[in-house]
RNA sequence: GCGCCCAUAGCUCAGCUGGAUAGAGCACCGGACUACGGAUCCGGGUGUCGGGGGUUCGAAUCCUCCUGGGCGCGCCA
């Protein structure tokens, strides 16, 4: 619909003699007396062709040559054209849906180019809370927008299992190890105090039974640390499961140091003249790359920092082939952007080869009153258990309302009462709504195979003919959301469409007594299925037949 | 002190990258087909778009200052 006017606009443009037409922006009216589509490009030709923007939009209305496609196109208000598609041609663009499905609704910008999208990536201290869980819903749902509009999509976790980090964790179950064999113990000071810690240790006294009773930490720390590690990464793994989440490669980090990656990222920096000594410490020259201080690689400890390590893995990454690299990072991270962003310079290539999406802060309250979401401290709020009481759909949906960089207040309570009313639903019941009209066709012997022989002109209803503009208006959302990387699109777009069609639902029987009407209607109905469940696919969002 | 993000209806949020009279859902009130699922539908109103200044044909959107909130600014991760 929208490539159709595009085209002959820019004709029409050039035909006005208009050498180097600009961008045509086109855009789905807010009232419906204005039109299906509309431009505002005679506006922006006004000053560059000093003439007033309402003769120049004469100009190219009478340009456009479009016979058989616009019932209407009219100059308005200040100097908009607003074209009004003629039914036919939106009955066999209906028709081109049906029998196209996907591909009519995907728009190939992609071309096949590498796009690696790393998300969550939570620390393998402790369990992923709701943060990660927003880091999940929309990283998810970008993956699989992208991956529809034609890119080649990897989806990528990083693990944090080197360092002191873990090795905390590992003395802290330790603790807990002597603590439940009643043995004399000592909790490290920073340790970690959730209760998941004491389950590890729970989980070793099962296995491992009290093999270590006798053992210092020093000596036990390398069974402590990697199975404490790989129980978190198991319930990481679970929790993203069972969130609907899934990922394609794990990049460990302790990898990069056993690999000699890090080594040679340091050597190849160093090489560069990027890198100093200064204090016992190793520094990279950040300052040559705009930020306000050098950075520590190497302590003078002898310890590597955690920027050591990023450095090997985003020089891995791009060694990886990508065309673009996005990072999906809760917004406590953004001073580390310039950092990274310099080193990427650093290694010889193109800055923006990295694009950070800051997904901002999730502020948790139950009833009003805040919940703490410290991973140190004892209580908190795990993912899982907000996927236990409010539901993964609906948690998700949440997230996915929202522009990634708004703030947003989780009430555990209001999400808890708003479930049952929840807009997500809403969406989700239209699909199962249309699966139970072609029950209730097959059962009065209708049959819903032979729909591509409709005819579709039998759609006049002023309700049909809205849904099947909406339906055909799927493109330009996906299109803005791909371009925008801002899968929300598609959600605000599903509950509109749904919005049409509970109404258009409510005043027409699709079973009907003429056969002729009924096949029709049936054929819109499985356009508007179509659409849901791609919407809800890429959202990554349950699509039931029934609820 | 410096930097990033946010501020839109009572609440939760959109607003298509500068366009027409700023929109949804929730909440509240009233109503609906002996037929395809009432998780539905129909009707009812609400705005100093945080405030001031600027840019221009035109600003919720861009610039600037201010106010308020969130988050950063380590040889932490």
């Amino acid at each position: 619909m929208k490539q159709t006017l595009e085209k002959l606009l820019k004709e029409a443009v050039e035909r006005i003699g208009v050498k180097e037409p600009p961008h045509i922006e086109i855009e789905v009216p807010k009232e419906e007396s204005m039109g299906d589509l509309s431009t505002p490009v005679a506006m922006a030709l006004a000053h560059t062709l000093k003439r007033p923007p309402r003769d120049i939009a004469e100009d190219i209305a009478g340009g456009v040559s479009g016979e058989g496609i616009f019932e209407r196109v009219e100059v308005a208000g200040p100097g908009f054209i607003n074209f009004t598609f003629k039914k036919d041609f939106l009955h066999s663009e209906l028709k081109r849906l049906l029998k196209e499905g996907t591909t009519f609704l995907r728009r190939d910008l992609g071309q096949g180019r590498k796009i690696q999208i790393e998300f969550v990536s939570a620390n393998p201290t402790g369990p992923l809370h709701l943060g990660h869980g927003r880091g999940a819903a929309v990283g998810g749902a970008l993956s699989n927008l992208l991956e529809a509009a034609g890119f080649e999509v990897e989806r990528a976790y990083y693990v944090n299992d080197a360092g002191l980090q873990v090795r905390l964790l590992g003395e802290s179950v330790f603790a807990r190890y002597r603590e439940l064999r009643g043995l004399p113990h000592e909790f490290p000071k920073e340790g970690y105090r959730g209760d998941y810690v004491a389950d590890i240790a729970r989980a070793i006294m099962d296995s491992a039974g009290d093999k270590y009773k006798d053992s210092t930490f020093d000596e036990a720390q390398d069974f402590f640390v990697d199975f404490s590690l790989r129980m978190m990464l198991d319930e990481t793994k679970e929790d993203l499961a069972s969130f609907g989440i899934t990922f394609d490669t794990w990049q460990s980090e302790r990898e990069l140091y056993e690999s000699g990656g890090v080594k040679q990222a340091i050597e190849s920096l160093d090489a560069k003249g990027l890198i100093y000594e200064s204090g016992g410490a190793i520094w990279f020259r950040a300052m040559e790359f705009g930020e306000d201080k050098d950075r520590v690689i190497v302590k003078s400890d002898g310890h590597h920092t955690y920027f050591a390590s990023d450095i090997a893995y985003h020089a891995k990454k791009i060694e990886g082939g990508f065309d673009e690299l996005i990072n999906i990072w809760g917004a406590d991270h953004h001073g580390y952007i310039p950092r990274l962003e310099g080193v990427i310079e650093a290694l010889g290539y193109e800055r923006d080869k990295l694009k950070v999406l800051l997904v901002q802060m999730v502020s948790l309250l139950r009833g009003g009153e805040p919940v703490q979401m410290s991973k140190r401290a004892g209580e908190f709020v795990t993912l899982r258990e907000v996927i236990e009481e409010v539901g993964a759909d609906t948690t998700k949906f949440i997230f996915l309302t929202r522009r990634p960089d708004s703030h947003l207040t989780f009430d555990l309570e209001a999400a808890k009462a708003a479930s049952a009313e929840n807009p997500v639903y809403y969406v989700q019941y239209a699909n199962a709504r249309i699966n139970s009209i072609f029950a209730h066709a097959t059962e009065q012997g209708v049959s819903t195979d032979a729909l591509e022989g409709a005819d579709l002109g039998e759609l006049e209803e002023k309700e049909e003919i809205r849904l099947i503009k909406k339906l055909l208006a799927y493109p330009m959302a996906f299109e803005a959301a791909v371009k925008g990387r801002e899968p929300h699109r598609i959600t605000f777009y599903l509950q509109e469409l749904a919005g049409m069609f509970h109404p258009y639902y409510n005043t027409h029987r699709v079973v009907t007594d003429e056969p002729g009407l009924t096949a029709a209607r049936l054929a819109l109905c499985r356009a508007v299925r179509l659409v849901i469940k791609e919407g809800l696919r890429i959202l990554g969002l349950s699509a039931p037949d029934r609820m």
